[in-house]
DNA sequence: CATGTCCGTAAGTGTTCACTTACCGTAAGT
DNA sequence: ACTTACGGTAAGTGAACACTTACGGACATG
């Protein structure tokens, strides 16, 4: 049920920033904030949320606490999403399968 | 970006629950309503929402309204995941390998 | 010890949003 | 045409939540 916990999460613009910008290289909070529109309590709060979902780990490095992003979220929301998916696209060949009259076509 | 309103869409639980059920059977709205502890019309705004985020589409049959997933939101944010989870390894096995060197040491 | 930096938490506020009931248009049956 | 089922939309309400400022604890340097 951690998936839910992640989506919740990602679901955020400002979250999924923090997020986004710890990819590739991890960083202390202060400078983190320092290069979003919000204020460094805001982004502790996300990294909260993200920590709590799996989707982010920390350290110690004397005074700073530097994050990073922790696979194990996301791994979780991936296999959800993957499972989902498989079935998804069965239940939608499925439904392409009834619609053979020509005369109806899908939107985009 | 419309990852981002898939990821909204699929983060409230109820929505998540609608969107469960079409996954196998499409069904009309009605049907899809009595198996949840929600009003008929709120299913009816969930699936608009699902529906801008290409996540489910609809077929007219009769006076009901058939809903089914549609592949093109859930491919989209699996694309997105799929990319962020290869960088994201990337950057963890970079955090795995500064703790677990002895001699590391930091400073940017 | 004293000062400065870094960060998490408390408390308060405004907005978003998921839900409700009420209403209206559409489709099929009699 | 009348009637009944189906479903989308409007309007209003309560709660969740993303932000703010203020405060307090932990670490390093003088």
């Amino acid at each position: 049920m951690t998936y839910a916990k992640a989506l919740h999460c990602l679901s955020d613009p400002t979250r999924r920033r923090v997020f986004e910008r710890l990819r590739g290289n991890p960083q202390p909070v202060g400078v983190l904030a320092r290069g979003l529109p919000v204020s460094r309590p805001a982004v502790s709060q996300h990294l909260k949320a993200l920590k709590e979902a799996g989707l982010v780990a920390d350290r110690a490095e004397g005074a700073r606490r530097v994050y990073y992003i922790d696979p194990d979220g996301l791994g979780e929301l991936r296999r959800w999403l993957d499972q989902f998916w498989d079935e998804a696209l069965e239940s939608f060949k499925g439904e392409m399968a009834r619609v053979t009259t020509p005369r109806n076509r899908k939107k985009t």
